[in-house]
DNA sequence: TGCTTGCATGTAAGCGCTTACAAGGCCATA
DNA sequence: TATGGCCTTGTAAGCGCTTACATGCAAGCA
């Protein structure tokens, strides 16, 4: 069209160096058998033209993009954005770059998010989770894409995962509340449909209940959507109950902190009168007062390894299934012995 | 190579519908002078064949890819993920897709992603600030590349922009705790190079203290990195001047947090023995005990006019070089008059 | 010296689309 | 009925790279 300036072509390179297209291209390219002479020779004319090759160009020809997509329920969570950042970090190092999907935990979205995403032509996919649309995996398989799921430690041959059991530590938690001689549990939990994490924490805290024989009743289980003003007002309605609770499990740190923020507006005393877990290990975690006993989630760490691993199976290694890293509980002051004075 | 099962290409579909490549291609792109006939013909046949266009061979005869490159300091801070979250559902509707690269507040690095992205191909690009190396102008007006700032309040015929003044708001923070007759005030910010926005608002903080005659002393300016711990230490280090403030300034909500936290718990009772204001209005700040007086960014708007803006430039229309928004003064109960009795 | 071997480089055929231009069909007008 | 114009569709030339294959040359060996 009216494109004033011609940008420098590969071809501009390899006249102004005096060779061929497809010298440059492999010295552009690091690849093997290019001679340090012929090197140099293009390298100097790249610089002296200013030369930088045109993606699309490189994407249709070479079959890769050099960018991978990340399937995200939400970047309003910062449990997850800091994972993504530290992702993003170190797809940078691997020369790789990251195209960003969000969904809102609606799984048809999600679908139709990896169909765009294929279609752009990534050269692999993060996804989180385990809970997905099953025509995402037949998708993902029939284009042969790499991809790994993350966040989850369900163990699945289907999707390959890099994460942490959310059972576990959630059942643990639940039994350290009742170790301290809580009965009267509640749970404030993010919607557990379409969403495996949110779900198995919730598996975890009832199991711990029941194993002790204390079932939590229905009423003292909240769903709620993620955020500080919903953890809050989740507290308010607990605290309205005829026989309220006097430990609450927190499906994330996010409710935790608004529960704990209720309580100190309303004059309630943690753990005195209330102990309450959190899920996660927010930086401000360790700064409330009292200190917010969580489980840690190494949301750092599965960026960085997602990273790792996704770009070994792009360039073709074969990495195990499954990876499971550490989510320690972290017992903070936010739960105390069962007020029985009271 | 061993490319198991070709894909279904256009010119299979042509052949299925009994038409031509280039009537194929009008179909999926919606050109106008297409008959119906021939358009249910070519929808039949995609269907039929499972059809999904290749990203980059469409990027590379059209000269767009549908993606537009964002640079962000870092994901790890919610007012930033908040807003990116938001450009890019408003980008997904617009049928753009989002490429995001972090750089932490390294300018080099910035210029160095800016450089990637446009290799990559991106239709355009959205910065955070004001504050860049001047060869990213350069390189954009050379590109001829759409573009748009944000974040701050700077007109500036350069750097098209959609954000708010950081600085009005900051000096009437400063003007409401002088007004309550503090006199003693501090500042914890984060570090001010690089960084226009944390720049800006100091300012207006400095500015509002110089016209009240109430300059602030260097050791009642703290500079510190994002994060709650660093402004819960912010505090302690605050607390052990002879002569501690009696009303801190915070350069963002993160730190107004810290401060808050540190406060607590060091039986510090705010607003009676401090008052603290933070900037940016994170969902925490109104359940914070007490409500945190903030000024309201508007992140999620920025997101939003953002991604409109930049879709309108980049399919030709002109828009104003700058656009506005409005940042309130939130106040709440975090600020309070200076008490003489203590 | 003549032949093979292997490495460095060049040639040119795509990669899978978009789109300028050509061509054909149809209707309205003269 | 002949002509022009408009609208739809087809033809084919790229878009700017990568890479399989061909080629040439130097070294190694008998």
């Amino acid at each position: 069209m009216n494109k004033q300036l011609q940008h420098t072509l590969l071809a501009d390179v390899a006249k102004e160096a005096g060779v061929s297209t497809a010298s440059v291209s492999r010295v552009l390219n690091r690849a093997p058998c290019v001679s340090n002479q012929l090197r140099v020779r293009v390298e100097a004319a790249v610089d002296k033209l200013g030369y930088v090759p045109h993606g699309s160009a490189r994407a249709l020809a070479s079959r890769r993009i050099g960018a991978i997509g990340a399937l995200v329920p939400t970047l309003d969570n910062s449990i997850f954005s800091t994972g993504i950042n530290r992702l993003e970090q170190r797809l940078k190092h691997h020369d790789y770059r990251l195209l960003i999907a969000t969904y809102r935990y609606d799984l048809d979205d999600e679908l139709e998010a990896l169909h765009t995403l294929i279609q752009q032509g990534v050269d692999g996919l993060v996804l989180i989770g385990h809970d997905h649309r099953p025509s995402a995996l037949t998708t993902l398989r029939r284009r042969q894409l790499p991809f790994l799921t993350c966040w989850h430690g369900i163990d699945d041959a289907d999707w390959p995962s890099i994460g942490f059991d959310n059972i576990a530590p959630a059942h643990a938690l639940a039994e350290h509340l009742l170790s301290l001689g809580h009965r009267r549990l509640a749970i404030v939990s993010a919607p557990i449909e379409n969403n495996d994490r949110a779900r198995s924490r919730m598996q975890g805290f009832l199991k711990a209940a029941e194993q002790a024989d204390c079932a939590i009743p229905p009423d003292h289980i909240i769903t709620v959507h993620y955020g500080i003003a919903e953890g809050f007002q989740a507290l308010e309605t607990l605290m309205r109950l005829k026989m309220p609770p006097t430990a609450i499990l927190c499906g994330n740190d996010t409710l935790a902190f608004g529960v704990m923020l209720a309580a100190q507006r309303a004059g309630i005393r943690i753990p005195e009168d209330l102990s309450v877990t959190g899920f996660d290990d927010l930086p401000q975690a360790r700064f409330m007062t009292p200190a917010l006993t969580t489980v840690a989630v190494p949301a750092t760490d599965i960026g960085y390894q997602v990273a790792d691993t996704l770009v070994a199976r792009i360039e073709g290694e074969t990495r195990p299934n499954q990876q499971l890293l550490d989510a320690p509980l972290v017992i903070r002051d936010s739960t105390g012995p069962l007020n029985t004075s009271a």
